[in-house]
DNA sequence: TCATTCTGAAACAACAAATATTGTAATGTC
DNA sequence: GACATTACAATATTTGTTGTTTCAGAATGA
């Protein structure tokens, strides 16, 4: 299963934000464009980004707003916003193995910390990677030649 | 989003192969009562497993024999067979970003290396796991006491 | 004050994926 | 051939994602 497509999504919005924001408004309709989806979809995206505290949006007068220099949010922040997993794992058990059965009771603390241990390898390399990289490659990408 | 649960059964299903290969015989709805949930999810499982030629299963007597030695077995093994994600991905882009955009036109080129970097150090955690440290976790807890 | 522009939120539909359930056919052993 | 078991197909239920519509509220500027 792919995580959701709500992840690459935000980091879309925040190139853009930062690409256009001397240029012009940049709004939900502005990002649907660009993005090719709907106005809706990138609200409900905006909105967990802002209750999340990486963004402010202005109500009425359009905008958004970059609450943090760019370098101090990473991909990992992006993703805790916007995928909002329960308890936080990534792996999901099924529920209720059966007591009864030596294996299946014990199935979780057999595998509980392996599934942590890979999962925080992901969210660690995560934590590397930070809006100002996007910024930067945005930058080399595009050059002068591509605006 | 979660992984789907298929991963964690299938990890199940070896510890009970495993555990179970002198006791009594595996089919696939002694391991559903284990896991607590229905055969055919489990054959379905079991079939993903054996076309990776993880393990066999006999048909009509029954049981399942595990065709490699357990360290030789890695829990990306097991994940690879159980989530055929389509070209590999794990990060789903929204299609068709606008072309007419400069931030539109270059998300891709922008954001794979990244993405595909995070899949990577995921993957590569699932390597260092076999389920030889299955066998092994599952005689520490149960030692002599819990059979 | 009023019109305009924009966001926020709710409701609903379309769609896909995960999981459960059931029935039937095929297979291997005895 | 009888039996146990798996394989396969069809279908239902649930859940999550994404799209669509609609309406109310907030900021701005004339």
């Amino acid at each position: 299963m792919q995580i959701s497509s709500r992840f690459t999504v935000a980091l879309h919005i925040f190139a853009c934000v930062e690409y256009f924001k001397d240029k012009c408004k940049v709004t939900s309709d502005f990002l649907a464009s660009s993005i090719n989806t709907n106005p809706v979809f990138i609200r409900r995206i905006l909105g967990q980004l802002s209750k999340a505290g990486l963004l402010k949006v202005m109500r009425g007068t359009g905008g958004i707003e970059i609450t943090r220099p760019l370098k101090d949010i990473t991909f990992l922040d992006v993703y805790k916003a916007v995928e909002p997993i329960e308890d936080g794992a990534l792996f999901h058990f099924h529920e209720n193995p059966n007591p009864a059965c030596p294996v299946g009771r014990n199935i979780h603390s057999l595998l509980d910390g392996k599934l942590l241990s890979i999962q925080n390898a992901m969210e660690d390399r995560m934590k590397e990677y930070t809006l100002d990289d996007i910024r930067e490659g945005l930058g080399e990408i595009i050059g002068g030649k591509d605006s």
